[in-house]
DNA sequence: CGGGATCCAAGTGTGGATCCAC
DNA sequence: GTGGATCCACACTTGGATCCCG
């Protein structure tokens, strides 16, 4: 990837307009305009499709903990939904950090940095159809609303307090409402550095946090809904 | 590489009766034992013998800050010399830490970590011959004389004094008198995390503590010098 | 169905050193 | 001659996510 990559957007309205220019091509096609062609087994396409558009809408090539778009502050989210536009996936947002004992606050987070401004870009994944038949959904730039904010901060609070309490190890993905830590790793054996409930350095499987399909779910229904 | 290394040896003894058993091998018949042919351009033949080396010798696989042979704490050292024996190269020992003000003790070094116990192998370098020629000479096992401590210590604190000042980029290669720091990048333009003289976290080149050809000269003369 | 496991690419850092222009 | 510049391999990390079995 990041073959010939498009110049960044000057502003959210260039983005966009990028952006729903791709609208309803599929991933084949995509992969087509830059001689790419999708890997045939789904298992090895995860994030091939997140890459490609990157790619084509000019985001900042492996910009570490800055927005995909940083001059304008947009994050770019694909988002794989069923025909009838419904997420089939939950959706990561960023690392957990492990490391640190000092309780952090909601507005220093990455979770609400990552999630101030995105792209959601929906792509229409059927059921056991190939990589290449994945069809691009229409682009929406979104900001959470109030409510969602607070949801997002209530969550992030409560599962934060147990990481900076060092006792993550007791977190599944079943905590959180709109809001869950699951692995993030390479395979079940990856490690990272944490911090145990007595301050000492440990080795713990790295985390993530991921969204809801509820959540996404509900953020799409409030713009592509009859009536929404 | 890393095919087929051998297993690690249990004692000085065992690992210096398999280093002498290579003496007079070329790289291209050490090579040639593994399946392994030598890079044909000199430019890219960097670190290739010593790494070569490793395996042939049972160094275990890329530990970090450990020394090449854990389990007994030794250290292996390629340097090239000319047929008369001269060391043609300074030897990299280890990098420098830039990030950390607190002046620190020459007791608990990497630099003197890594030279307290180092298995030397000579490679016999004729200038422009190619590297398969390049030849294993007498393998040598050492440790500082305390003169030799002294004179890297004295350097050591000299250099780290300036660093933990914030003054690193003060430093050129013309310090030291036996240890030296010379860049350590893969080119010009790296970068890494350092500290400046007013506590700020700032991008310098990184680099890296050398001993000097005279300090090796030396070291390899009093052992195989008529006499010595 | 969804919680736990996994997959790829690319950037970064470290360890192995020697090259080469001035 | 040698100070500054460079070269390769590989482990590790992060950012892009989706897979898939119980």
């Amino acid at each position: 990837m990041r073959r010939n990559a498009e110049p960044p957007p000057r502003d959210e309205a260039e983005l966009l307009a990028r952006a729903e220019a791709l609208a309803g091509l599929t991933l084949g096609e995509l992969g087509g305009r830059r001689g790419l062609a999708p890997p045939t087994s789904p298992r090895r396409a995860k994030g091939w499709g997140g890459q490609l558009l990157e790619d084509c809408l000019g985001a900042s090539a492996g910009s570490l903990s800055e927005p995909d778009f940083q001059l304008i502050g947009v994050e770019l989210k694909t988002l794989p939904v069923d025909p009838a536009g419904k997420p089939l996936e939950s959706t990561y947002v960023c690392t957990v950090p492990l490391a640190h004992l000092a309780s952090p606050l909601w507005e220093d987070s990455n979770v609400r940095r990552k999630l101030a401004r995105v792209l959601w870009f929906p792509l229409v994944t059927s059921r056991g159809a190939p990589v290449h038949a994945r069809q691009l959904g229409t682009p929406l730039l979104w900001s959470p609303s109030a409510a969602q904010e607070s949801r997002l901060r209530a969550d992030w609070e409560e599962l934060m307090e147990l990481v900076s309490l060092g006792r993550a190890e007791e977190i599944t993905a079943r905590h959180g409402t709109v809001l869950q830590i699951r692995p993030k790793a390479a395979d079940s054996h990856a490690r990272t550095w944490a911090t145990d409930a007595e301050g000492r350095r440990v080795r713990a499987p790295p985390r993530g946090f991921y969204l809801r399909t509820t959540f996404t779910a509900a953020l799409l229904a409030r713009h592509y809904a009859p009536g929404g």
